[in-house]
DNA sequence: TGTACATCAGTGAACGCGCGTTCACTGATGTAC
DNA sequence: TGTACATCAGTGAACGCGCGTTCACTGATGTAC
């Protein structure tokens, strides 16, 4: 049995771990603030001292999760690459699974949170951004052409999540090209300039170029 | 007080009726038998009796979703119709949020129970059939077709019901008709001959003929 | 260097609750003769 | 029409459990002088 000081250290990060992998394992209907506890090696009342109540430690996880899919949204719109910021999002959701999950059940915790507006807004607005770059977006409007990519992307995290989409392929993020490729077109990706002069070939996900 | 008789009649259904109700409240999480029995005006041990346990009764909750979905895919493969599967998607989504929301929950219920298996097989297989009635998909490998347009209405689908899409417009199957010119552009509807031969008009929904 | 004090982090006992599940039971229904 | 019997549907008491939350507390840390 190893030491326990009386001063866990960091136990508000330990305790967001512990809840990362709580959701991993068996989702987030079966997370308490006990497990918790327990799990961080710690009395099971200290958890509601750091976070109020089980809303609240949710509440700070999905901030934390706007927070990271922002900074990946928003690094792919500073390039402009419509593309990229779609791959960028499934490879957040399908890398960050309890985050993405909970994020998207905004009965699980408190949505009008400051942090959580924020961030959130973040995200928006990069995914907007990138989205009025493509070629597309002028025939179409551009909220459309961002509302259809946030679909399509969205989907199929999702669905990859459920386990729907496992046969499909190895990895979500190469499914999204290929899928992005047949909705979208070469148009996708701004990089490419025009939209295809040839035939697209079958779907190998070599029809369009992603920037790395 | 009415007169309560001793046998319910159709405990069964109303059971999953009243599941559907909790579920639309406050989502599966917050299900249990105990409220339902109540709900239903029965005795808290009644639920077991018909259902076995509470997996029991949502793998059932999912089955029926499966048996409602795949009714209106098949009939719009029947008709070859692929935006039309697509909106019905919606459609079945929107309106049976708690079937829906269950049934991509796989650890919620039974995902390998018979009737969830069977009903499940016959909505792939109506998505896929029409998949290939698209004249994109002489472009694109069929298969990959089928999964795209599955993406953009179950990521569509979700979205709307995590509140992310109400802002858009106030319908979700008038939403999705936009999302899918969008994304596909005319070629979506089969009914519609060659694809695209003018410019597409800003987003109104009206550059998509459905069935009806 | 030492002392006093404020602040903070975590403890652990206690509370009341709603839950799933079990089980011997009883009331109602249907069928055979 | 009546009787006996099997089957089924729902009862209600009991069980043990894990939960969130509260709260007076104590150990540890940092700061002021």
């Amino acid at each position: 049995v190893t030491e326990r000081p009386y001063h866990h250290g960091n136990l508000r990060r330990a305790l967001l771990d512990a809840a990362v992998d709580v959701i991993d394992e068996k989702g987030p209907a079966a997370l308490s603030l006990r497990e918790l506890a327990g799990r961080a090696g710690v009395s099971h009342g200290a958890p509601a001292h750091h976070f109020g109540d089980k809303a609240g430690l949710l509440t700070a996880l999905v901030a934390e999760g706007y927070e990271l899919l922002g900074d990946e949204m928003a690094a792919a719109a500073a390039r402009g690459d419509f593309l990229e910021a779609g791959l960028a999002y499934v490879r957040f959701a399908t890398g960050h699974p309890a985050h993405f999950q909970v994020m998207f059940e905004p009965h699980l915790y408190r949505p009008d949170d400051p942090a959580v507006v924020a961030a959130r807004a973040r995200t928006d607005a990069a995914l907007r951004g990138t989205a009025a770059t493509v070629p597309a977006a002028r025939e179409h409007e551009a909220g459309s052409v961002a509302i259809a990519g946030w679909c399509l992307v969205h989907g199929l995290a999702t669905l990859w999540q459920a386990g729907n989409l496992r046969t499909m392929a190895d990895d979500p993020v190469e499914l999204a090209q290929r899928v992005a490729a047949t909705a979208f077109g070469r148009a996708a990706s701004a990089r490419d300039g025009a939209p295809a002069p040839g035939r697209g070939e079958p779907a190998t996900g070599s029809t369009v170029t992603p920037r790395r």
